[in-house]
RNA sequence: GGCGGAGUAGCCAAGUGGUAAGGCAGGAGUCUGCAAAACUCCUAUACGUCGGUUCGAUUCCGACCUCCGCCUCCA
C-alpha cells in the first residue's frame, strides 16, 4: 500500500510504527466550529474517511483522533457579533457537524477531544517548549514558538524560514513578535475576547491554533504516530508548526506519513460567498440531492485533485448509483437466502484483485471504480443470458458488501410492497392481459405518483420504490 | 516575488514510451403493447500551445499560455 506522503514528496509504501504491522494512529484536522461546514471542507472529511475505511479494509486496528476547535478567532468574533455564548454556538455547530457527517455515512473518530477541554494538556506542552528555550513570551503577554530555534523548521513545505516574507496577513498582524515567522502558542487576553480566557503560567488566554492539534494528537496517539491529514491549505503553516512544536518539544519524529488532499472548486472557480457558489450540505439537501449523492460525488476522484464540484455532477452521480443498486437488486433477487461458499469465489476475484490493486495504489479511487463497473457490465450480461445461479449472485452480493465497507455507498434493502401497492399493480396486470393499455397504463401513472414504479420484465411485472 | 499542483471527448474522470479505463449526457438499435432496466453501436482518429529527445510522446525534457493552492491561524 503506498500512499503520497508530504514530507517526502515521493509515494511512500506504508509501513505501521507498530512492531506488530497492526496498530494505525491516525490525526485528521477537525473543523472549527463556528458556522455549518461546506461542501470543500467536506472533501477533506470524505477522503479521510476512505482512507480509514481502506486501513480497516487491510486489517489494520485504525485509532482515528479528529479534533474539534472550539476556541479561535472566528468563533471569539461571531460570539461577539451575535452575543450567544460560546459554549452554546460550538455546540450547536458541533452537532451540525456531526449530523452532516452521519448523512454522508463518515464513520465518526474513536476520538473527538475538543480543545477546551485540553487547556491542561496544551499549557503542559507550551511548558515544556519554554522549558527547552524554543519559546518565548513576547512585551504582549503572548507565548511564541520560535522558528530560528528549530532547525528543521520548513521540512514539509520545503522553504526556507529565512525566505519568509510579510504578506498582506502579517501587516494586520498586531502581535510583538521576535521574528514574523514565529507563532503564538498561547494567546493573551484582550478586551474583546471578554471572559473566553483560561489561567496560565504567562497570565490569562487562551491557546494558539496550532498548539491543540500537537497536544491533542499526542495525548491520544503517542509522541510520534503514523498519520496526519488535512486540506492542501494546512500544510503550511498549521502542520508545519505543529511539527515545530511538537518535535521541538519531545525530540522524537512526530509523524510519519502527511497526506493532503487538494481543494474543491465549484464551477471552475474558487468557492465563495460572492460568487453565489458557496454550498452548505443543508443547501444541497434542499436541492434534493442526498448524503450519498453527495459522498459519491466528493469520493469519485482521486483526492490529490482538484474537484470541480457542479450539480451536474451530483445528477451524474445519482445516475451512476442507479445503476449499482439496480443490478444489486437483481442480485438479491436471484440469491434470495442462499448463502455463497469458498467456490464461488472465482468469479469476483477479477473484482475484488483490481479495486485492491487500484486503492493500494494511493488510493485511486477513480480507477476503483472504473474496475467496479467494468465488473458491473459483464454480470449484467450474464444476468441478461440467465447464466447467473443464487449462489453466484449470493458470491457477487457478498463480495460487494465487503467492498462497500470502504466506499460507504451502502446496499439497497430489497422493500415489499405494501399490498394496496400490489393491489394497483394486480389490476394493472389485469388490464394487460385483457389488452386494456389505456387502463394499465393509467395504473402505472397512478403507481408513480404513490412512488413506485412498475416495470415488466420476461418474470413477470417487477415492483420498484422511487 | 517565492514554493507547489493542475489542463485527457459535450460534462466528470483513470492511465500509459508504442495510437487511451470508467461514469454521466445525447442519438440509433435489440427487447417491450408502450415503457423501464439491461445489452449493442454511434457521438469518440479526446491527451492546453510550441519546440526538443526518441524508431515512436498524451506519457520524458524545455519554454509558453490558462486555472488553482500556500506564503501566519482557510479542508
Amino acid at each position: 500500500m503506498k500512499f503520497f506522503n508530504t514530507l517526502t514528496r515521493n509515494l511512500d509504501e506504508f509501513r505501521p510504527l507498530d512492531p506488530a504491522g497492526k496498530r494505525v494512529g491516525l490525526y485528521t484536522c477537525g473543523p472549527t466550529v463556528y458556522n455549518f461546514a461546506h461542501i470543500g471542507n467536506f472533501r477533506a472529511f470524505v477522503f479521510e474517511d476512505l482512507l480509514r475505511r481502506y486501513l480497516a479494509y487491510r486489517g489494520y486496528d485504525v485509532l482515528h483522533v479528529m479534533n474539534i476547535t472550539d476556541v479561535e478567532d472566528k468563533i471569539i468574533r461571531t460570539v461577539r457579533q451575535t452575543g450567544e455564548p460560546m459554549r452554546q454556538l460550538t455546540a450547536r455547530f458541533t452537532a451540525a457537524f456531526e449530523d452532516d457527517c452521519r448523512a454522508l455515512n463518515i464513520l465518526p473518530p474513536h476520538q473527538q477531544p475538543r480543545a477546551t477541554e485540553h487547556i491542561a494538556e496544551i499549557i503542559a506542552l507550551i511548558r515544556a517548549l519554554m522549558e527547552k528555550g524554543v519559546a518565548y513570551q513576547a512585551p504582549d503577554k503572548s507565548v511564541y514558538f520560535s522558528i530560528a530555534k528549530f532547525s528543521r523548521y520548513g521540512q514539509l513545505k520545503k522553504i526556507d524560514a529565512g525566505q519568509l516574507r510579510s504578506g498582506e496577513r502579517v501587516k494586520l498582524d498586531e502581535y510583538e513578535k521576535e521574528s514574523a515567522g514565529d507563532f503564538a502558542l498561547w494567546k493573551a487576553r484582550d478586551e474583546a475576547d471578554g471572559d473566553i480566557a483560561w489561567e496560565s503560567p504567562w497570565g490569562r488566554g487562551r491557546p494558539g491554533w496550532h498548539i491543540e492539534c500537537s497536544a491533542m494528537s499526542m495525548k491520544y496517539l503517542g509522541e510520534s504516530f503514523d498519520m496526519h491529514c488535512g486540506g492542501e491549505d494546512l500544510v503550511f503553516p498549521h502542520h508545519e508548526d505543529e511539527i515545530a512544536q511538537s518535535e521541538a518539544a519531545t525530540g522524537k519524529p512526530f509523524v510519519r506519513y502527511w497526506l493532503h488532499c487538494a481543494h474543491l472548486m465549484v464551477n471552475g472557480q474558487k468557492m465563495s460567498k460572492k460568487l453565489g457558489n458557496f454550498h452548505t450540505l443543508r443547501d444541497l439537501f434542499a436541492k434534493g440531492f442526498t448524503g450519498r449523492e453527495l459522498r459519491y460525488t466528493l469520493l469519485g476522484e482521486h483526492y490529490r485533485r482538484p474537484l470541480n464540484f457542479t450539480l451536474e455532477g451530483v445528477e451524474a452521480a445519482r445516475a451512476s448509483l442507479a445503476r449499482i443498486d439496480e443490478l444489486l437488486v437483481k442480485l438479491q433477487e436471484i440469491a434470495g437466502d442462499t448463502s455463497p461458499n469458498a467456490g464461488d469465489a472465482a468469479g469476483v476475484e477479477g473484482l475484488v484483485g483490481g479495486f485492491e490493486a487500484a486503492l493500494d495504489d494511493d488510493l485511486n479511487v477513480s480507477a476503483a471504480l472504473g474496475v467496479a463497473f467494468d465488473f458491473i457490465r459483464d454480470t449484467n450480461k450474464a444476468l441478461a443470458a440467465g447464466a447467473l445461479k443464487p449462489d453466484g449472485a449470493a458470491a457477487v452480493l457478498q463480495a460487494w458488501q465487503r467492498l462497500d465497507t470502504v466506499l460507504g455507498l451502502g446496499v439497497p434493502q430489497r422493500a415489499d410492497a405494501p399490498a394496496d401497492i400490489v393491489a394497483l399493480a394486480g389490476q394493472r396486470q389485469a388490464a394487460r392481459k385483457a389488452k386494456d393499455f389505456k387502463r394499465a397504463d393509467q395504473l402505472r401513472d397512478e403507481l408513480k405518483v404513490k412512488g413506485w414504479v412498475v416495470e415488466d420484465t420476461p418474470k413477470g411485472p417487477k415492483l420498484k420504490q422511487i
